[in-house]
DNA sequence: TGTCCTGATGACATGTTGTGTCATCACTCT
DNA sequence: AGAGTGATGACACAACATGTCATCAGGACA
């Protein structure tokens, strides 16, 4: 046990989630969320190098994950084949369960463009470690995959957390990238 | 002739982009842009929304540019099809001769993550105005064919900026979607 | 038991970003 | 000539973000 209340980093999460969905993004402050956390507006700037930034704790692992995670799959897949591999292995383990959490955190996004902005680096850095992994595995073409991979997830995200019939992301996911291959031509 | 100078946006945007490359856009303040154009920082800040934003006032017409392209567009197209067309004829329009500048910019946005941020978020209201326009003619999975043209689209840009040789843009791109078909499965 | 070290936090100061508000002044329209 | 318009300047100010030093509980070790 420490001297002070544990996990300060998840009660400013906590906090800040509150907050913005109770007044909005825009219309609440640093020093407000530290308050409510039990600490100090410099405090909060420690864990979270911007306010934005307190609403993609979870996001911080994600390129670490994905990377471990090519690099340990079976090396006879095809290069798209291993992208996907990836993601559907990530989705099985770490999303179901989670959809309404998610939802919550969605629509705070949503409600603002400096959020989105935000997402979309995430996004854009997952997609990153994506190609990396891939060149470490002496794939071609890792930035296109990358990219073409993030594209399909992103799009299965959203059309799991828009179907009230809560079917399993790994299913939304293969739906979206066989649909995928019906489109382009 | 008007009482002011004109074209204020432009000679902000000028400012910033010599001050960014000399200094780095970190270390470079609002007044200093704004006094190297023979403004206020008040007048900056009526311009552009933000520091960010200064380089990106090209990207403002992109949107409607691309909506007009979709909706003039021959009506046999597959959906693919159109999406690609939009594209590859604004490019054949607008890009080439540019080049240069796309460089600069493109060093000044990805010293700093805060640029790169506000370039996903352009790139993302561009996919958004593509899957718009796709939506008004009826097209079914617009988001993921939207998203899948953008990273098509600026896996081509990437590619055509890094290229010594100078390949007509239009050839980049057509010849990325190629490699995209050759990938998937 | 006492001392030193460590690391998270508080306290304070400060620079930068972004906005609200009102005044100014050249130009235009009538 | 006088009223209206619209871009800009001037000023005030809130919020964001960072640098720096002080504080203080707990662990390591003699």
């Amino acid at each position: 046990m420490t001297r002070w209340a544990p996990d300060a980093p998840a009660r400013l999460e906590q906090a800040a989630i509150e907050l913005f969905a109770s007044r909005g993004y825009a219309a609440t402050t640093v020093p407000e969320i530290a308050e409510r956390a039990g600490l100090t507006t410099r405090t909060f700037f420690r864990h979270y190098t911007d306010k934005r930034e307190v609403l993609f704790l979870r996001e911080r692992d994600f390129p670490r994950i994905v990377s471990e995670l090519l690099a340990a799959a079976p090396p006879a897949l095809t290069p798209w084949g291993l992208v996907m591999h990836g993601f559907e292995t990530v989705v099985s383990r770490d999303f179901d369960g989670w959809r309404e959490g998610m939802r919550r955190r969605r629509a705070i996004i949503r409600s603002d463009p400096h959020l989105r902005e935000r997402e979309l680096l995430k996004s854009s850095m997952l997609s990153r470690a994506i190609e990396e992994a891939l060149v470490a595995r002496g794939a071609e073409d890792a930035e296109l995959l990358a990219r073409l991979g993030s594209a399909v997830f992103d799009t299965a995200l959203d059309a799991w957390l828009d179907d009230d019939a809560d079917p399993p992301l790994l299913q939304v996911l293969r739906a979206t990238r066989a649909r995928m291959l019906r489109l382009v031509d």
